[in-house]
DNA sequence: CTACCTTTGTGAAGAATTTCACAAGCGACC
DNA sequence: GGTCGCTTGTGAAATTCTTCACAAAGGTAG
């Protein structure tokens, strides 16, 4: 998060910024931004603040931005199609190296840059391309097995859209977004603005 | 996410479950599960575990899926499409009244059983439909003017995916989905594996 | 009815996170 | 060079969250 407003600045050609305005940027109290950034070190000129510029370099190499990641993205549909899409996804350093799914009808249709791929070739391509990080963009039956699959494969990130609970080992890490999820959360909230 | 398992069991016809057996399928601790629920009131017998399908309707109570939320979706593209798409969307209570987008290649063209009208409509339609919830799928540029103008209109809930900050005030509830943070979250991960 | 196995609900302990508050450092200005 | 205003970095305090551990049931079998 800091990443992103800092490159704001840096655009804008702001030479410093102070954790107060970082702060009010990103939402959240100066004392936070200080206590993040000093865990990763001492960035920071008092009296000053912090400098834009280096900040966001060094922001980049502590995220592992600093070179190419290599990604699957396993379900051709929307939400597939919105991830490779974003632009600012390339822009970070992440390469879309295949897209697969296991619909007769989408595979061998183009897709973006690329061509949809058989599932059955997923294994063997993660391993050739060096992919290490996998976007699981299908339906929750099933997803398990197809994590299985790409783990032993060589995958060590999943990103997943599935809306179901994943295991994986501790070598690998896991990030899940869940869309209902987040819409009921926001059902809570207004249902017990009251009481709150 | 309990809501979402014990549907499941409840589907399969179980009675009863455990504290164990939801952490098990939820990925938490027996602890967690009982701490979180006895949150909201007593529902299990001891010895026994928690009634399935009570529970289920319990939840479904709690979050405020009891009744229909009628949500405006801002932003015609791949997202927005993906969430429109969604089976457990409507299947949970909300219902799209109404999709928006200023490109004007897309006003007037079919989008799922609705038309995407132009943002002008927007604030009027809110008003119109009673509207409580907004799903923000737009670029970030903009993304805070669309927030303030459905916020005066009466929204009250706001699912951002512009990949940017959002203020609301403080009788609006706001949710943040950032799939670029998301990944870059796994940067890091990979990147400092061994650290950890 | 009693003994025993199981599982909840929950205070208390422990761990993690956030906030506070202030000494120390930096630059600017006279 | 000294003073002053500003902002960081960071221990300590406060708060929040998670785990532990066990008494209090509920059920069952004899």
């Amino acid at each position: 998060m800091y990443l992103r407003y800092l490159e704001d600045l840096d655009t804008n050609g702001q030479q410093t910024a102070s954790s107060d305005e970082l702060a009010q940027l990103c939402g959240t109290t100066p004392a936070q931004v200080r206590k993040d950034l000093s865990f990763f070190g001492s960035f920071g000129k008092r009296g000053l603040g912090y400098p834009v510029h280096e900040l966001t370099d060094q922001l980049r190499g502590i995220l592992g931005l600093g070179h190419e990641w290599r990604v699957v993205i396993i379900g051709a549909g929307k939400i597939g199609a919105a991830l490779a899409n974003y632009r600012g996804f390339l822009q970070r350093g992440f390469r879309v190296v295949g897209v697969y799914d296991n619909s007769p009808e989408k595979i061998g249709q183009p897709w973006g840059e690329a061509i949809v791929r058989s599932m059955s070739d997923l294994a063997r391509d993660v391993k050739q391309e060096d992919a290490l990080i996998a976007v699981l963009a299908i339906p929750a039956e099933g997803a398990q097995d197809v994590v299985d699959m790409v783990v032993d494969a060589g995958i060590r990130a999943i990103l997943n859209f599935a809306p179901t609970q994943i295991a994986v080992p501790p070598h690998v890490s896991l990030k899940s977004v869940n869309m209902a999820m987040e819409l009921e959360g926001l059902s809570f909230a207004l249902t017990n603005k009251g009481a709150a």
